[in-house]
DNA sequence: AAAAAAGTTGACCGGTTGGTCAAATGGTGT
DNA sequence: ACACCATTTGACCAACCGGTCAACTTTTTT
């Protein structure tokens, strides 16, 4: 027998990769299981239905990225710095997603929350939840630069707001364009948003 | 005998409407056919399959709505107030669909395009042409605006982009969430995001 | 070593999927 | 009256869907 949970992870990890390679609708719970090598039976074992293995798995990814997002976020970094990081792991991430499965995927809380943001309350809470978390980052650069001065946007709040719904707007014309250098003039774009006075390199 | 064409048209707006509503993995040909009151022999006369019938569908939706465009994009009438005009019909639309479906619904096409950029070629092109279609109207009302000094923003052609993108972020924020109200700062942040000198009510 | 718990298997289920088809229907031009 | 063509019908199809289950194996607990 395979050490505890490791069926469970693998089924997680492909699970979001595929539906956040094409989408929920599209992965059967088949599909999931041939490419994860593990029978049905062994998911039905884990999961009580298809959409709690997204929740779980959107969970999973999160508890995944955290660490980095933390790293990337901490206040010992210049604010503006921060968002340039965050702006450019962004893009990377997209491109390695992209090279490796020949689309461009976008943010998977956007493409996934929208498409059942009408059909299963369950997911959408939680997308809503995890869209939220990436919210509180952005906040706190923001309303460290204001601090510093750095930027002439005044509210953190409705400021953050905005430019998490520029971000997910730019990836989501990536993807349906299956464009990468739609992401390539990010950075400007969010930093003449934000109004930001001097920019580093 | 029907009338020539209206069983087409009508599965062509039922299709457009349920899958805008929901997405195109989760309405099925038989859904529209049911809804529409046709039997399904007549749907795969019409079309020789369900995502001819979105192409088809999204083609009707924009030659529709395209006299309502060239009027609110006018050169008649004052560049921002043409952009402003749009955002309001934007809401008007955005609150009449959730009323009649109990979901806020986003952006049609940002929904599909997303959903199956990724599936099938012959719907994300047309999705990306007719997202562009929207692109142009942008673009020229900027322009208007940059020559009569209105806005401080430099590009026409890029600043339509973001501020398109911007767009589709807020109206997918605003399905995923499934509240209007995400909305009703738009017009603010759109004319802040050009830098909008004067705001005209 | 025995028993309980956790994990795995693959056959199986009823319902639904996108799509087909031959036959029937009805309007139109001659 | 006739034939012609677009339209309509509903039965039909194989493949697939999400999900179940009883039997079996492996690990952990006692």
């Amino acid at each position: 027998m395979k050490k505890t949970c490791e069926t469970k992870e693998k089924l997680l990890q492909v699970g979001f990769d595929l539906i956040w390679d094409s989408s929920y609708g599209a992965v059967s719970v088949d599909d999931i299981c041939k490419r994860a090598g593990i029978n049905k039976g062994s998911f039905y074992h884990f999961f009580p239905s298809k959409a709690d293995l997204v929740v779980e798995a959107y969970e999973e990814h999160w508890k995944e990225k955290k660490p980095l997002m933390d790293q990337i976020f901490s206040p010992t970094v210049p604010p503006l710095e921060r968002i340039q990081n965050w702006l450019s792991k962004m893009y990377d991430v997209q491109k390695e997603k992209a090279e490796k499965y020949g689309h461009v995927c976008g943010c998977p809380f956007a493409s996934v929350g929208s498409e059942i943001a009408t059909q299963d309350e369950k997911i959408r809470s939680r997308v809503e939840g995890l869209m939220n978390g990436c919210l509180k980052y952005v906040e706190s650069a923001i309303a460290d630069a204001i601090r510093e001065g750095s930027v002439t946007v005044k509210d953190p709040v409705s400021a953050a707001q905005s430019m998490n719904s520029l971000l997910l707007g730019i990836l989501l014309e990536a993807r349906v364009k299956n464009d990468l250098s739609v992401l390539e003039g990010t950075e400007t774009v969010v930093l003449d948003f934000l109004g930001a006075k001097a920019v580093a390199a």
